[in-house]
DNA sequence: CGAGTTTGACCGGCGC
DNA sequence: GCGCCGGTCAAACTCG
């Protein structure tokens, strides 16, 4: 608008003011009319524009709900993956620590070749298959003749992983419990059956429906021994012709652990606990009950190779094929307990092994072998005295080396020389001859497991 | 309140 | 078939 417009609408108004005075209230009406109409013209396109607002702004209310909506949902789908992960990496850190106790104690087996020997069962659930040139050695270096057989091999050496459990095996182990009995408690009969070891005759067969069981003889003040397991007791006997009645406990660590034991004392003696172990763990177990089969399994192995034991003569067939070291390749300096093991009834194999260690020591002093005063307490792990945290000789090197520090003390002679005393100082202390004997009950019923590929327990865990 | 223990009942194998 | 016996179950109880 120019200048000459606007004051040509001052001149207007001025003709209008000054030629209608009376008119000029209605003009004064008119115009507040006027404005009154653009003021609610004004509202109504206001309140337009407000509509307007609302729409723009409910559809961008929308718009922003669909996209926090998305943005939930992928928060969520990264939450579900976040949580996978997590759930991975715990899976993977309990695997690990599994792999760790194992490798530490194959450590101790490759770190003395001559003194340390394959581990079975226990460690089987948590192992790596691996073919290493020690595994064949051990296997009376023999390689194996076909895949197959190689997987056979890796499974009766505890090596193929089982961590993984398999639902149609787990379903299998629910519905063939006899086919369980047949198959999985049978270690003598299974390798028997799976062994291509020579000099295997079936006296040692037991019968298809009997668990392979391992009883131990100990001094034990206590209910029950401290064997690293978590144990549940169900149920109490008076057996016939012992007023002392009989513990039935079951293992507690995995839920379905099929692995029972029972305990009761000796009638002749009655601080003797006689502890029987049936079946087989479904589980990694505990890393002090691990570590201690671990050194349990040398000193099996040392008590079953022992000509002077009665295993030597009576079942050998039975040990070699529960323990299928090569014979020929295993050292023995020691035996300390090849003394206290009582053959397996030679007409009723099936009454398994029975490891007497009451004779000349005692496990009466809980504060040297941690004993569970009741027998479903959690055990701490590796509460064993005798069981070195980290021990050390006198050169100051570990008595259980790691890998590295014993790929270089395997190489010297003299501190081979001095870690096989150490070995023998430690076999011969009591406490951990007690620990040997709840151990090597895991050992071998794990040993049991692992040599039945085709039964229930088979790509178990454990 | 949950986990573990106790204890009588129940079940199945085995010998007669 | 029956009874004995070892082993297991499960409700009640105890304990922390």
């Amino acid at each position: 608008m120019g200048r000459e417009d606007q004051s040509e609408m001052e001149f207007d108004l001025s003709l209008k003011l000054d030629a209608k005075d009376e008119a000029e209230e209605d003009d004064d009406q008119v115009t507040e009319k006027h404005a009154q109409d653009k003021k609610e013209a004004a509202a109504e396109a206001e309140e337009v524009e407000d509509i307007d607002a609302a729409a723009v702004l409910d559809a961008s209310l929308e718009e922003n709900l669909k996209t926090e909506e998305m943005e939930m949902n992928r928060m969520k789908e990264e939450n579900k993956e976040l949580r996978k992960v997590v759930q991975q990496i715990m899976k993977d850190y309990y695997d690990l620590q599994m792999k760790f106790a194992v490798i530490q104690q194959n450590s101790q087996k490759k770190d003395h070749p001559k003194i340390f020997l394959s581990l079975h069962g226990d460690e089987a659930g948590t192992q790596e298959p691996k073919r290493s040139p020690r595994n064949l050695d051990i296997n009376n270096g023999q390689k194996p003749s076909s895949p197959s057989e190689d997987d056979t091999r890796e499974r009766e050496l505890g090596l193929s992983l089982r961590l993984q459990t398999n639902t149609s095996q787990q379903e299998e182990e629910d519905k063939g419990e006899e086919k369980e009995d047949m198959t999985r408690f049978t270690p003598i009969q299974s390798k028997l059956h799976r062994s291509d070891l020579a000099g295997i005759t079936s006296h040692v067969t037991s019968p298809p429906n009997r668990k392979a069981r391992v009883s131990v003889r100990a001094r034990c003040q206590a209910a029950t021994m401290n064997d690293g397991c978590q144990w549940r007791k169900y149920g109490q006997k008076i057996a016939k012709g012992n007023p002392c009645p009989r513990a039935y406990y079951r293992c507690t660590v995995a839920p379905g652990c099929p692995v029972r034991k029972h305990v009761q004392r000796c009638l002749e003696d009655m601080s003797i606990l006689i502890t029987t172990y049936e079946g087989n763990h479904n589980h990694p177990l505990p890393v002090g009950a691990t570590a201690m089969a671990s050194t349990a399994s040398t000193a099996a192995s040392f008590m079953l190779v022992d000509s002077s034991s009665p295993f030597s003569d009576g079942i050998s067939n039975f040990t070699q094929p529960s323990f299928p070291y090569n014979s020929s390749r295993m050292m023995n300096p020691i035996s300390p307990f090849s003394s206290n093991i009582r053959n397996i009834n030679p007409n009723d194999p099936s009454k398994g092994i029975v490891l007497d260690l009451t004779n000349n020591h005692s496990c009466d002093h809980p504060q040297q072998f941690p004993i569970t005063g009741s027998s479903s307490t959690s055990t701490p792990q590796l509460g064993f005295s005798w069981m070195p945290s980290r021990p050390s000789n006198h050169n100051g090197n570990n008595l259980f080396p790691s890998a590295r520090g014993m790929d270089e003390m395997g190489r010297k002679s003299e501190e081979s020389k001095s870690l096989a005393e150490n070995v023998s100082a430690i076999a011969s202390d009591p406490k951990f001859r007690v620990a040997v004997a709840a151990a090597i009950s895991s050992l071998i019923t794990k040993e049991s497991r692992t040599n039945h590929p085709t039964g229930s327990r088979d790509g178990e865990g454990g």
